[in-house]
RNA sequence: GCCUCCGUAGCUCAAUGGAUAGAGCAGCUCUCUUCUAAGGAGUUGAUGUGGGUUCGAUUCCUACCGGAGGCACCA
């Protein structure tokens, strides 16, 4: 509908004598100035030396004769928009297709185009703090949104099973006698230990960079033995949180196989790309305008971003993609730039097809989360609490797991990705209100409705369509440019604002028995499909009741 | 010091250069004999400061103030 507006404006400007204009076509902020809005007047006023609202009433007998039966009402407003009213036939057309497809809202814009996600990167032998949820549940969502617009999606994740951080718990470990860990929260500790030791000790430090090195050859039998244990325990530890996300990775990648080929790599393009300094390679970055980075240190390691070089080329050898994103913290934005660079120089193609989607942190009012010092939330802690709280008005398990997931979800999904989220544990999070449960919540109510099937329903239609029947339609507009922003916040926010319609409607008008029933069933209908479909692109579980 | 991002109500967040800056939480008023009150209706309350561009600026430019992140052997 957007785009038959856009052109039926084009076409109306022309005619106008005021030649290519740029416009654009909006949703009014109040539904009472109609379902569409459109600046043309505004944009093309001045170049025809005309006044706005004088140029408006020439467009919208032109917009009005072009969209024929879909508009009601074209009126000139304000300063010189141009407000256009669809028609109940239009609306009504919308919310049918809504009650009734079941992939309603999803596009093509990216049908038959290969795309790999990366996201979510948590470190084995460290713990999965709620940071990593952030990239997981950003990276899921985004995943969806490039799925439902058609292309074939493959979910990476990319762990650092060797590197400084493994050589810090592996000490620890060793320190404390333990060449048996059995839990997560053991390596943790280890950790902890290990990275308080390599700044306070300069023989603990000595002996934890010789270990980092000893991996890397990955020749010492009982050193390999403790690390492919600390290891297993980890991934395992991660495959039950990545269950109860929801996320289910196509493949994995590890620093571990990316270590030799991206040192490989580096050393191929030396000097060509890379150049010796002090006796690390590093890449020039100050001659871009970005950070000059050791890409292999003077001990001969490779750094993260030599690996990711190693990585960038083995995901195209394994999955070979149109388009491949990875999802991190902002903090790597900086670091991010250089390796694309290095990749464009290396290999231009891969470079150009390979974008960083950084998202914020997740700060927590009780000061910085540190797992050097201890102070972390892992993620399973906070679904542990969550579901905890959630558990009070739920006794099914199942429910009360859906519910906190949404919560936790939710307080993610509904900021602009890339900025910070500020966390409060204490406070807990919202379950009323801007929540995931509200989203839950109001399409549980719907979904009772349309359970009863009831003979003889009323079959009046109302004079208008009701205001969630407006909002109703704009769904796939919403989904649109939610994926091509990247941005699932958008979804978010028409969600809440759908199931907010959706709850005055409830409250205002009965269903089941009054005279429009049949049609306030589609209504429902039409609202449980698309919030189940928003819902799924969210990453957020659809319970069956609360 | 250099670079990047951010600053919206008491708090947490929205707002493709547009109309009266939207929500939720907190506060105050109402509202369950009706398909689930995790709901609904109402109400109080905000664009860091100064310039500029524009018919129109939370949005773009600029200076300042405040915060976060990055800046060679971590990721």
């Amino acid at each position: 509908m957007e785009e038959k507006i856009r052109q039926a404006t084009k076409d109306a400007l022309l005619k106008a004598g005021a030649g290519d204009v740029d416009f654009v076509v909006e949703w009014p902020a109040d539904l009472a100035h109609g379902d569409f809005a459109v600046n043309a007047a505004l944009a093309a006023a001045k170049h025809l030396a005309k006044n706005p609202r004088e140029l408006a009433s020439e467009l919208a007998p032109l917009i009005k004769e072009a969209l024929g039966k879909d508009a009601s009402r074209v009126e000139v407003a304000g300063p010189g928009f141009i407000n256009i009213t669809l028609s109940k036939d239009a609306v009504r057309e919308g919310v049918a297709t809504a009650s009734e497809e079941d992939m309603w809202g999803g596009g093509d814009a990216n049908t038959g185009k290969r795309i790999m996600v990366e996201y979510t990167q948590p470190n084995p032998f460290k713990e999965m703090h709620i940071g990593h949820l952030m990239s997981n549940i950003i990276g899921e969502s985004v995943s969806r949104l490039i799925e439902f617009s058609g292309a074939t999606v493959s979910r990476a994740n990319y762990q650092g099973d060797v590197g400084p951080h493994v050589a810090r718990a592996i000490w620890g470990l060793i320190e404390a006698g333990s060449t048996e860990p059995a839990t997560a929260a053991e390596l943790g500790k280890a950790y902890a230990h290990g990275s308080r030791a390599y700044e306070e000790s300069e023989k603990a430090k000595a002996e934890i960079d010789a270990l980092n090195l000893a991996i890397y050859k990955g020749e010492d039998r009982e050193l390999m033995e403790l690390w492919r244990k600390g290891r297993a325990i980890s991934l395992e530890a991660f495959e039950v949180i990545y269950k109860k996300l929801g996320t289910k990775f196509d493949y994995y990648f590890f620093e571990s196989e990316v270590a030799e080929s991206g040192t490989e790599l580096v050393k191929k393009h030396t000097p060509q790309v890379f150049t010796e300094s002090d006796g690390a390679v590093i890449y020039e970055g100050e001659k871009k305008g970005l950070h000059t980075l050791v890409f292999i240190t003077s001990r001969g390691t490779p750094t993260y971003e030599a690996k990711e070089l190693g990585l960038a080329f083995l995901k195209e050898e394994r999955w070979p993609s149109d388009l491949s994103l990875i999802c991190t913290s902002v903090e790597q934005i900086g670091h991010f730039k250089v390796v694309k660079a290095a990749l464009e120089d290396v290999a231009p193609a891969l470079g150009a097809k390979t974008l960083h989607i950084p998202n914020g942190f997740l700060r927590l009012t009780s000061g910085k989360m540190s797992s050097r010092t201890g102070n972390v939330i892992t993620g399973e802690s906070l679904i542990t609490d969550v579901i905890e709280e959630a558990s009070k008005k739920n006794d099914d398990p199942l429910i009360a797991e859906q519910v906190a997931l949404a919560a936790i979800k939710y307080m993610i999904l509904r900021a602009a990705p890339g900025g910070d989220i500020i966390f409060d544990p204490e406070k807990s999070l919202s379950l009323d209100g801007d929540s995931g449960p509200y989203l839950q919540y109001a399409y549980v109510r719907a979904k009772k409705i349309v359970s009863y099937e009831s003979e003889g329903a009323g079959t009046e239609v109302p004079d208008e369509p009701y205001v969630i029947e407006r909002i109703l339609i704009r769904f796939p507009e919403v989904v649109l440019r939610a994926e091509r922003e990247r941005a699932p916040h958008y979804v978010t926010q028409y969600l809440t604002e759908l199931a907010s319609a959706w709850n005055s409607f409830y409250a205002s008008e009965q269903v089941l028995g009054s005279p429009e029933e049949a049609y306030k069933q589609r209504v429902a209908k039409a609202f449980m499909n698309t919030m189940k479909n928003g819902l799924w692109l969210l990453g957020i579980p659809v319970p069956e009741k609360m």
